[in-house]
DNA sequence: GTATAAACCGATATCTTTATCCGGATATCC
DNA sequence: GGATATCCGGATAAAGATATCGGTTTATAC
């Protein structure tokens, strides 16, 4: 269903709404996120450039969400990285479905509106869990800290 | 959203759907649904032994549907070659998560759940075009039959 | 202004998906 | 029972997604 670069996107961006203030550097969240800093970083530079977190470099630098949790949607994130595109013309080319998708990418193409709405309709703050530890703060880790 | 081996899938499946009776070959589902026959083969291939599709060599063979169509869904088919998983535990293995999904997977289940329900509630059969011509069956195909 | 922490960027490696090729097995038709 | 149409299966190729590496730039802190 997702990719897993979709899947990292998220619990970056969940990650991001748990710590909220300041800049959060590319290990951090790739600790918590159980990701290699590498590729995290290659992921969080999408978010940066779709504009749901930004980014601020030199000591103490790192990421941040754009806006509020509460103004960011699981869409916005996904649509980052992956979008779910919606089905606009036949990809058959057939000259019957010019102007009007066939039944069969009609019916996909329902499918697409009903995940992004499905999306669009949980923010990141809705997601963010008060009373629990940040994503990925194990135990152990919060021990030392 | 699908996978391009998913498209053909659900193309062919709705081919089969149309045409109905008798056994027809991969080389005329292929043309139908403007996929290579070498390619479309291994996707039947995933329909045969999902139990969606039914085949039969040697001459007037070819591929059918094993039901009628509408008692096959869209779900049956996108299963057949690229299932839509549900997240059962969560991915990064919390021990807070151990027997809750986080928020995040939380949502992220329901969409599979969601997705699945939709794919479901479609038969191939409401996919038909009664009135219009075969899935990839062009005018100039149709003349020179 | 120097040392350092961090994002940035391009090159490469690995793995998966998509696609093609070709020989073999099997059923049908005459 | 032979010729043929078709599915079947394995090997390979090409493309894309995922992942890693190393160097470069930029901002901060002191």
């Amino acid at each position: 269903m997702f990719s897993s670069t979709t899947e990292y996107a998220l619990r970056a961006a969940v990650f991001l709404a748990e710590v909220r203030e300041g800049y959060h550097p590319a290990q951090s969240v790739a600790e918590a996120t159980k990701v290699s800093v590498q590729y995290m970083s290659k992921v969080l530079k999408l978010l940066v450039e779709s504009g749901v977190a930004v980014s601020q470099r030199g000591p103490s630098g790192g990421f941040a969400l754009a806006k509020p949790p509460t103004q960011i949607t699981l869409l916005d994130v996904v649509q980052a990285v992956e979008p779910v595109e919606r089905i606009m013309s036949c990809p058959l080319n057939l000259p019957e479905h010019a102007h009007e998708l066939c039944p069969l990418h009609k019916a996909m193409d329902d499918l697409a509106v009903v995940a992004q709405n499905h999306l669009r309709s949980k923010t990141l703050a809705e997601l963010v869990q008060q009373s629990i530890v940040p994503l990925g703060i194990s135990a152990a880790k919060r021990a030392s800290a």
